[in-house]
RNA sequence: GGCCCCAUCGUCUAGUGGCCAAGGACACCACCCUCUCAAGGUGGAGACACGGGUUCGAAUCCCGUUGGGGCUGCCA
């Protein structure tokens, strides 16, 4: 095989969807893998969807995942001019004819027809074309069309099944079934790697490519047409069910490489017993005939792990420059999510506290997004008060108060390291009559605001004695005031 | 309705006629570890949709049934 050219052609939708992310990796790892080219068009012949603004998003979440097009993008709304040269060889040629029917008159004639569709009322009306006429392909009768699919082997269609379709719209405007084709031959695709929602249509492709042919024969691509991403009820992902726009994730927290990782799992598994693999690992073994040929399901949970083991293995370092846009976002010099600022006052963050408190949430989180809420108190002037957990776990355990106070009078003379105050800190509770486990609840909520988090010592430690013993105090006025 | 695709644990999958009394991962349950919560460790429960063939032998091949999905636009 020669340097493959394949093309990822989504329609522009303003966000990259993951299941396009899916079909765009597959295209990206085949052509990595082959050394070929991997080419980005965009699909836009209907004018609603050739806003470019659409097309931003596309690109970003592309260029986040690490797939940046070889070649392109190629806008089909730059290309009438091509498609308007080819349109007229198909006409000349008696591939088309024209149609003046409306929907409706269609509608009202096929009814009682047993192959619905358009039933070729116009095929032999010999009408002119105008600008109220669209375009049909005269398809065949007899015989069928075979696809050759890479993944599901030989697809037959008879003729007989299928309707002379519109490939041109009475404003004159291509529709994708024929421009499609056109790029494909133009830009020297060897490879249509697409969902599987496509290949119903592929026939018909293939009957404009062999018309096409007539005047100038173009080597047909391969095909291969992916599994369907599916939500928990076996649909294909919408847009108004579930999140679909790649940039949600990324937002939430989801690491790249991990995110990418995950979608490569959907429909291929790497030889072997793993799943984690790096991207190197992805192209070596990445193998189109081994795509499996069942829908699957979009699972965010197992995403979720799989993000979290990405980011326990980030170096320290790495990891808080990962968090960042979390943490300290600077939106005018970099990416920061859309999904908030944090919630403490931008001037108030502390990068050494922050790189201390660094590993201790590395290792608890699967998604970035989480951080914020694990560190917030070390940020803010009072801490944000779980009240659920505040009313278990102080308000109505009687031994709270007597922790609380004893703890302050301990915090007050032991030396202020995490060693000392742990070691001081169970002196407490075990005279209190428990043990640390449940006994550093009500210190927890004073200092923290809530019964969970990271390990308690460390950002005592790193608070301040004298912040510490504020807050103790402040919650012990509140239990004794009531 | 018509055409087309698909069918292994709840989920993603390994399995391409004997190595499968079906392996891994997520989720779930239990235990261990442990300052909370996670993480980690150990163990557990959990699947070849059904019915016919073919074959010495079928999760693997064929047919049918059932079930699911996609397409059926002058959207892509």
């Amino acid at each position: 095989m020669g340097a493959p050219r394949v093309r990822f052609a989504p329609s522009p939708t303003g966000y990259l969807h993951v299941g396009n992310a899916r079909t765009a990796l597959f295209n990206w790892l085949f052509a990595r893998k082959h050394n070929g080219v991997f080419v980005l068009r965009i699909e836009d012949t209907d004018e609603e969807r050739s806003r470019s603004s659409l097309v931003d998003g596309i690109l970003s979440g592309l260029s986040w995942l690490g797939m940046d097009p070889d070649e392109g993008p190629y806008r089909q709304s730059e290309r009438t001019d091509r498609y308007a040269e080819v349109v007229e060889q198909l006409w000349e040629d008696g591939y088309l004819y024209a149609c003046d029917c409306s929907r409706e008159d269609v509608l009202a004639r096929t009814r009682n027809n047993p192959t619905p569709g358009y039933d070729g009322y116009c095929r032999e009306r010999e009408l002119e074309r105008g600008p109220r006429t669209a375009l049909r392909f005269r398809t065949p009768d007899t015989g069928s069309t075979v696809v050759h699919d890479i993944i599901r082997g030989d697809v037959e269609f008879p003729h007989a099944a299928m309707e002379d379709f519109v490939c041109v719209k009475s404003t004159g405007q291509p529709l994708f079934v024929l421009a499609n084709v056109v790029d494909d031959r133009d830009t020297k695709i060897t490879h249509v790697i697409r969902g599987e929602d496509l290949l119903p249509t592929t026939p018909k492709g293939l009957l404009i490519w062999s018309a096409l042919d007539e005047r100038d024969s173009v080597p047909l691509p391969a095909f291969a047409h992916l599994p369907m991403l599916v939500n928990e009820q076996r649909k294909k992902l919408s847009k108004r069910r579930d999140q679909v726009a790649v940039e949600y994730y990324r937002d939430r927290g989801f690491l790249a490489e991990a995110f990418r990782n995950y979608l490569a799992l959907l429909g291929w598994s790497p030889p072997g017993d793993r799943e984690k693999v790096d991207v190197e690992t992805l192209i070596r073994e990445f193998r189109l005939e081994d795509v499996h040929r069942a829908g699957a399901f979009f699972d965010v949970k197992k995403l979720t792990h799989l993000n979290g083991e990405y980011i326990r293995e980030l170096s320290t370092a790495e990891f808080i420059d990962a968090v960042r846009p979390w943490v300290a976002p600077e939106p005018e010099r970099g990416w920061a999510p859309a999904t908030g600022t944090p919630p403490w006052p931008a001037e108030r963050f502390d990068e050494q506290i922050f790189a201390e408190m660094a590993p201790l949430v590395q290792e608890r989180i699967s998604v970035l997004s989480e951080v914020p809420s694990m560190v917030d108190f070390l940020f803010l002037d009072e801490p944000v008060i779980d009240e659920q957990a505040w009313s278990e776990r102080v308000a109505r355990d009687p031994r709270a108060q007597q922790i609380l106070r004893s703890a302050i009078e301990a915090y007050e003379h032991c030396d202020w390291d995490r060693t000392a105050i742990q070691a001081a800190t169970r002196a407490v509770v075990e005279m209190a009559g428990t043990n640390l486990s449940k006994g550093q609840a009500p210190i927890r909520l004073a200092v923290t605001g809530r019964a969970v988090g990271p390990p308690l010592f460390e950002p005592l430690e790193l608070l301040g004695r004298t912040e510490v013993l504020r807050r103790l105090r402040s919650a012990l006025s509140r239990v004794e005031a009531v």
